[in-house]
RNA sequence: GGCCACGUGGCGGAGUGGUUACGCAGCGGACUGCAAAUCCGUGCACGCCGGUUCGAUUCCGGCCGUGGCCUCCA
């Protein structure tokens, strides 16, 4: 199957052909770890996991390379930090972690490199030294500047030219720059700043500025020229603009990427984000109402070059979704289950990442009754986890780090291993089975070795694909046992007829945020209501 | 001011030069103690003006509206 891809620098969509199949690389701008990543952040992350998961299909997961950098140095991250009277690496340190388990409840696979910033110090000093030796850069009052004006091509990508770029400067313009457009390479530092030797025989130490970061990131990790280039819309000009400029330049190449994909901008309510509206939602505030899969399929049900406008309403549907999709699956096996994409939705991806595409082609699926081809695709797309994976990677993890106490018994080890492995399923995965997961890992676990705490009463009661957020909703409202007791007390009272007392137990329930539903065979299904 | 994107039925949201998107909500029916869920059926559309065309929601031009970038915000 052919998959085509739009490019912005084109501005065409054209088929995707990599320059080395054996090798597809791909490079996304990552956050910068000073804060809780937000909901317009998510919106790349989510997106070109998706691309990321169709390359792997396609080219096979050994032949595709996503590296998502970490910016780690940065003004914004120097001034948060004193803030809070912290030092930078701890702040990043934290930052970094709570992006990780964001992304990762949002079923979002890890990047197969995730470089930092600061690690690529070096790289960064040895572009800016060539590109002052190529005369595409000078320095200026220990500043390292890029001189725009030394190549043709700039402004291609943002379809702008110097000229207006010129007449339309607002901003104000240090005196030592040659042309108002040109942008820093390498910056001093005051005493508390972050510092590095500076390149270009600048005595004074200096840091690098943001746009150098990405060139020397995707240099090191996927050469001077790579498939795919990704991010947000507004990462155009001036950054993605900044980063040909001084690759190219650096390498003499025609391109740094062959594909530019931008993914449109998120509002929230019909209003642009921000925090003096006080419509900032965080990833990490939103997985505290929404599982996570659902965050991820609202995102995917419009075009990812669309405009989006995120709304509860909208969240509300997907939520609803969700859930029907969820009891059409419920039949199913994940250990034996095939996880093979459908052609429908396959094709839907395949044509520039049509996820609406593809999520009507899921609704085909499901209301024709093919449950395993479902579940395949909800796999595929991420909104499921694929619990072998899954299993396989947590076990895989918690053997290499759990240190058992020396002489422990082997039911000791394997109630510890399992203790493990329950918490860090129940911590990351929003879908994870843990009955059939642990089946996965140790092949065998028996309700003998009992898992404490929430993972209990989850797998007791309700194994199948209920969501950490609901889990805990129970907790806090009314508990697992006290639940269950109830809606055996009105199963009773239904049985003997007496519709008062059940009704009166139903509204009960519902008061508290619980909906029930009686099914054909005299058993009560409960849902967290929203 | 410059550059760019978008404007589809009550709502969300694909797509197409003439033929069903899909989902949610609504309506009708089946089922049900009731409710919910489920299943079946069903109505509703392409911002405005002009052009090209046998025919345009789809191509071209203008207008209006919304939003983004031009400020190291994905």
């Amino acid at each position: 199957m052919e998959l085509k891809l739009y490019d912005t620098l084109t501005r065409e969509k054209r088929v995707f052909s990599p320059i080395d199949p054996a090798r597809v690389r791909m490079y996304v701008c990552g956050p910068t770890v000073y804060d809780f990543a937000h909901i317009g952040n998510a919106r790349p992350v989510i997106v070109f996991d998706v691309l990321f998961r169709l390359l792997r299909y396609v080219y096979g997961e050994k032949h595709v390379t996503y590296v998502r950098n970490i910016t780690d140095v940065d003004d914004k991250i120097n001034a948060r930090a004193a803030e809070r009277s912290i030092s930078i690496r701890e702040l990043t340190e934290e930052t970094y972690k709570n992006f990780k388990a964001d992304v990762a409840a949002l079923g979002c696979l890890p990047p197969t490199i995730e470089p930092r910033a600061t690690d690529h110090i070096e790289e960064m000093k040895t572009l800016i030294e060539r590109l002052v030796k190529s005369g595409n850069a000078y320095v200026a009052e220990d500043h390292v500047l890029f001189h725009v004006a030394s190549m043709k091509d700039y402004g291609k990508l943002s379809n702008r030219s110097l000229d207006e770029m010129i007449a339309g400067a607002r901003v104000e313009v240090a005196p030592f720059k040659k042309d108002p457009m040109d942008f820093v390479l390498w910056k001093p530092s005051g005493p508390d700043e972050p510092a590095w030797p500076s390149p270009a025989g600048i005595k004074r130490p200096g840091r690098p500025g943001w746009h150098i970061e990405c060139s020397a990131m995707s240099w090191k990790h996927l050469g001077e020229t790579f498939d795919v280039h990704g991010g947000g819309i507004d990462l155009v000009f001036p950054h993605n603009e900044n980063e040909i400029a001084q690759s190219r330049c650096a390498f003499h190449t025609p391109v740094m990427a062959n594909f530019w994909m931008h993914n449109g901008f998120l509002q929230v309510e019909g209003e642009k984000m921000s925090k003096s509206l006080g419509n900032f939602i965080t990833i990490h505030d939103l997985l505290k109402d929404w599982p996570g899969e659902v965050i991820r399929l609202n995102m995917l049900r419009t075009h990812y070059r669309q405009p989006i406008d995120w709304t509860a309403k909208g969240l509300e549907e997907t939520q609803h979704i969700v859930e029907s999709w969820k009891k059409i699956v419920a039949g199913v096996d994940p250990l034996s289950a095939q996880i093979t994409p459908s052609e429908n939705v396959l094709a839907a991806l395949c044509d520039d990442l049509n996820s609406p595409e593809a999520i009507s082609a899921l609704h085909k699926i499901g209301s024709a009754g093919n449950a395993n081809e479902l579940y395949a695709n909800l796999v595929f797309l991420g909104i499921v986890a694929d619990q072998r994976e899954l299993a396989e990677n947590i076990a895989r993890e918690v053997l290499e780090e759990v240190k058992l106490p020396p002489k422990a018994d082997k039911r000791t080890e394997r109630y510890l291993l399992e203790a493990e492995i329950g918490k860090r399923i129940f911590t990351l995965n929003p879908s994870a089975n843990a009955t059939t997961t642990s089946t996965a890992a140790f092949t065998v676990v028996t309700s003998s070795y009992s898992i404490p705490s929430f993972l209990d009463a989850w797998t007791k009661y309700h194994s199948d694909f209920l969501s950490p957020v609901d889990v805990q909703y129970v907790h806090n409202a009314i508990g697992f046992e006290k639940l269950n007791e109830e809606i055996e007390k009105r199963l009773l009272a239904r049985s003997a007829r007496n519709f008062p007392e059940s009704d009166r137990i139903r509204n009960e329930l519902r008061a508290l945020g619980f909906e029930l539903e009686d099914t054909k065979d005299g058993k009560t299904q409960w849902k967290v209501a929203r």
